[in-house]
DNA sequence: CTTCTATCTTGACGTTCTTCGATTCACGGC
DNA sequence: GCCGTGAATCGAAGAACGTCAAGATAGAAG
């Protein structure tokens, strides 16, 4: 097998370094669109469960024999599932013999967690801590007369 | 405002301790379909942008007449963005006055960091790292009765 | 070569999502 | 009390998604 995957997770040299995460600066349009392919992938019961049992296995390998019966769907429909993970990049596949296994690729987690790490706390909780220097630098001219709205 | 939010995302007490992680345990079905709806909120460019215009502001805030005029959208598609984003429990919005101001949920963004986070990893490098135990442990009798199915 | 098993692909159907225009609600100013 | 502005809700059109039945493909066994 191994087609074609969407290179959306970057698993080439470099990747720590060109993706500063999402709640650090404002992602442009090109990032926002990989980033959500990989989202939207896993944004369904039926494939986090398949990435689930898939990066749980000890072995690393999960046969889609063992998959199927787990889920209530048609094969194809597991089939389906699959295909988009993959495309996604956060499976491969391999075939030996008559079977098909599918293994985790752990850069693509690795990196959404990444992604959704926040690099630096200043305030402590981080809740409630919200001073007054808003409306000097960032939300322009409503948040300057908001503190005299009421 | 602050409506009832779904609490997919559990910002309660002893959030660190019910989620071991996607990738460690084979995932149930309820805490599938949470998660889902939290990773199909990000599954979208738009409201990932959102999210990290939102996140990225230094005070923590952002008006929503600073988020519209980014987007090339109508005003009443970029509401609904940000309503999912606030029932996935991702976002929270507070009115002030005429305006309303949208903050990151930092426990949110946290917790699916440490869902998507591995927990030891033994190989090193973590490519190219498959040793040939993998059909003993595994991938249970299909992968153990490979060399003579019947 | 034939047959069988395991998996993927194709085509179709119903559901859900994204987007918009029009309307409505909330709040402040007059 | 009335009007203007900012934001949310409602209803609808179009696209995308999830699911399955049927057929096609790859490999092993006889």
């Amino acid at each position: 097998m191994s087609k074609q995957e969407l290179p959306v997770v970057g698993q080439g040299a470099g990747v720590a370094d060109c993706c500063p995460g999402l709640l650090t600066a404002p992602l442009d349009g090109d990032r926002a669109a990989e980033l959500a392919t990989v989202f939207k992938a896993l944004g369904d019961p039926v494939r986090l469960r398949l990435l689930s049992l898939i990066a749980s296995r000890a072995g690393g390998e999960v046969c889609v024999c063992e998959l199927t019966p787990a889920f209530d769907l048609a094969q194809p429909t597991i089939s389906h599932h699959l295909k988009l993970l993959r495309q996604a990049g956060l499976i491969a596949s391999e075939r030996r013999g008559t079977w098909v296994y599918y293994r985790l690729v752990p850069e693509a987690t690795d990196r959404l967690a990444a992604v959704l790490t926040r690099p630096a706390e200043p305030g402590p909780t981080a809740a409630a801590a919200r001073p007054a220097d808003t409306a000097g630098s960032g939300p322009a001219e409503p948040a300057a007369t908001a503190g005299a709205v009421s």
